[in-house]
DNA sequence: GTTTTATATGTAAGTATTGACATATGGTTC
DNA sequence: GAACCATATGTCAATACTTACATATAAAAC
């Protein structure tokens, strides 16, 4: 099983939902740290319905074009939950920015410091989005008496790392600025 | 012209080396931001050098096997030089510990609690060496009076990314642990 | 003496992901 | 009336990366 089977499990062990719902809760960052593009996701999920993991109910619509309501199936939800807590390598990181740091000495100050102020303006951005999101999650949680066994627990725990990546990241940018202000005032 | 081109690239343009010399330097997490295996290496050189970015000289060993030493063009330079300045993408983050995350409320805290324990280990010794290597870095870039167009300048830049990485990581691994031991006391 | 390790360079098959192509419905905007 | 957008599902070619295969030298470990 492909880790983006495992990513499509997990959402349906939530709730119900079609190719096209998946696609759009991973098009972007939303409250989430995985992102598929629709092209991948629909054959992945073919090969799900293959392997017994889920099944595909067919909803014909009127207003809209028929679609595909996808269900985990007990075997599906066994192995998912098997996965959940075996090892895991950590992942390589590969930053196209960070590389652009790393060769920065070839290049003049003030043409890089744009550079480095659009990728804050963005991590700045989106940690604002995900403490928003952070905050009504809190409360969504603490509804159903704060449960580690809540799927809300879940999403509170990757926005969590989410928040710690972006700060940690637009501090970063911002460390680099300074560096490059104060060379180019020198 | 592919990244790990211009990493190649970044690379060549401190110092001549070999295929295997970078293959040594992108293997592992040493003070960069970049990995990539030596079957991946050495065919981008042969495009890199086909492309006239890169020139290469053989150089034939009596005691170990005979080695290629690859050099930066003024051509290699000047691509270089416009790509650094060059707007970026925010790279996409795919972190399967962060999905394990998300559907933690499925598992047992006991079972679940170990693989944050491994993470939370990996991350604070990697730190370390960070820290170590960043120390040593910043007398280095002393000596040459801390100009930005100094080589050592782009390494300490991407060691300040990766001391702040590591240091989220594991801080965020420990919340982890946090969570779910108090969920196992309960 | 045999195995292992470091040096050194390559190829080939398979997987993961992206970007483009392809089609169809119905509502909204211009 | 035409163009565009959201919904909805798919395929295909190309790229990026990993894993395994393949070979050769010489020193060091056992």
């Amino acid at each position: 099983m492909t880790t983006l089977g495992h990513v499509l499990l997990g959402l349906l062990a939530r709730a119900p939902a079609s190719g096209y719902d998946l696609a759009q809760k991973l098009k972007g960052p939303v409250d989430f740290f995985w992102q598929a593009r629709h092209s991948q996701i629909y054959p992945e999920l073919a090969r799900l319905e293959q392997d017994g993991y889920v099944v595909v109910q067919h909803v014909p619509q009127t207003e809209r074009p028929d679609k595909k309501i996808y269900r985990i199936t007990d075997a599906g939800t066994t192995v998912l939950k098997a996965w959940v807590i075996a090892p895991v390598e950590v992942p390589v990181v590969r930053d196209e920015l960070v590389l652009k740091a790393y060769c920065l000495w070839l290049a003049h100050p003030a043409a890089a410091i744009e550079l480095f102020r659009a990728h804050a303006h963005h991590h700045t951005e989106l940690l604002a989005r995900y403490q928003r999101n952070q905050g009504w999650l809190l409360e969504q949680w603490a509804t159903e008496g704060r449960r580690i066994d809540s799927p809300w627990f879940g999403s509170i725990a990757s926005i969590q790392r989410g928040i710690g990546y972006e700060q940690e990241y637009a501090a970063w940018c911002r460390w680099m600025i300074e560096q490059l202000e104060q060379a180019i005032s020198d």
